[in-house]
DNA sequence: TTTGACCTTGCCATAATGGTAAGGTTTAAC
DNA sequence: GTTAAACCTTACCATTATGGCAAGGTCAAA
């Protein structure tokens, strides 16, 4: 009893959209699945899952390129967990940049923002700054 | 003794790339320059104090966008910093929402990467949780 | 049989930046 | 004076992940 859905209740079952799927297929991250006579794309349950799995990677910001690898390794039962959690300490470490990178532009308009008393007159600290030859 | 320089020199000088340059001239940022006879685009210090403050509202984040807009309200002396403190707030809520996002999935995957043996084992955590019908 | 809700592919758009290619120009050196 | 290096020009393509639209085929229910 392998219940098949087609794209839209995969993307519903899955919580990515039907276009997403359809992408990840062609750029290979997904096997082709297999069709009606019609055309129509029908998915399995493991198909279902692989979707979850690509869904809940994205929520943690991983790309696609190391989704690839992710699903990979998920399918391998050879891996080594070794592998996986290097994967994850380096997606770990951009976020940390990226978390420090945003910070670091928080605190110096921050500062900005709270000099520019914000009312009708034109001086203005923050332009006065962006201005400055620096 | 307005010197003028190509656009080279004017990427040296306002650390922008020249190929950006030319793009923010091609998108309406910026007025098309004057040109030498041979098509060269020429850049005054106004024009390269302009860059620059392109370069350091691009430091702090702000989308092209936003800095057209910036741009406006810098050269308009009937500003109000009113407008441009909005912009700068938006523009804090936004680095804050990236933050906060951010600081989720660190803060969720770290968790996963800890449990996580990382060694010569498939058994891996982090596969584990991704694959889970959630 | 009709209609609405699906599905298909293909193309375009986003945001900001880089690369490359083919070709003209200027400058400095020989 | 010619040549070579270092510029400049435009135009096109690529990136990342996602959405939209259009034109057209299909399926199910009324």
């Amino acid at each position: 009893m392998a219940t098949l859905l087609t794209i839209g209740d995969a993307a519903k079952e899955s919580g990515l959209s039907a276009k997403m799927i359809r992408h990840y297929e062609q750029s290979g991250l997904l096997r082709k699945s297999p069709r009606t006579d019609a055309g129509y794309r029908l998915y399995n349950s493991e198909q279902i899952n692989q979707l979850r799995f690509i869904r809940q990677a994205r929520n943690l910001g991983f790309s696609l390129h190391d989704i690839q690898s992710l699903l990979e390794l998920w399918q391998d039962p050879q891996r080594e967990s070794r592998a996986v959690k290097q994967l994850a300490q380096q997606h770990l470490n951009d976020i940390a940049n990226k978390i420090a990178e945003l910070q670091h532009m928080q605190q110096v308009l921050t500062a900005l923002a709270d000099s520019c008393r914000g009312d009708g007159s034109p001086h203005c600290h923050i332009l006065q700054q962006l201005a400055k030859p620096n």
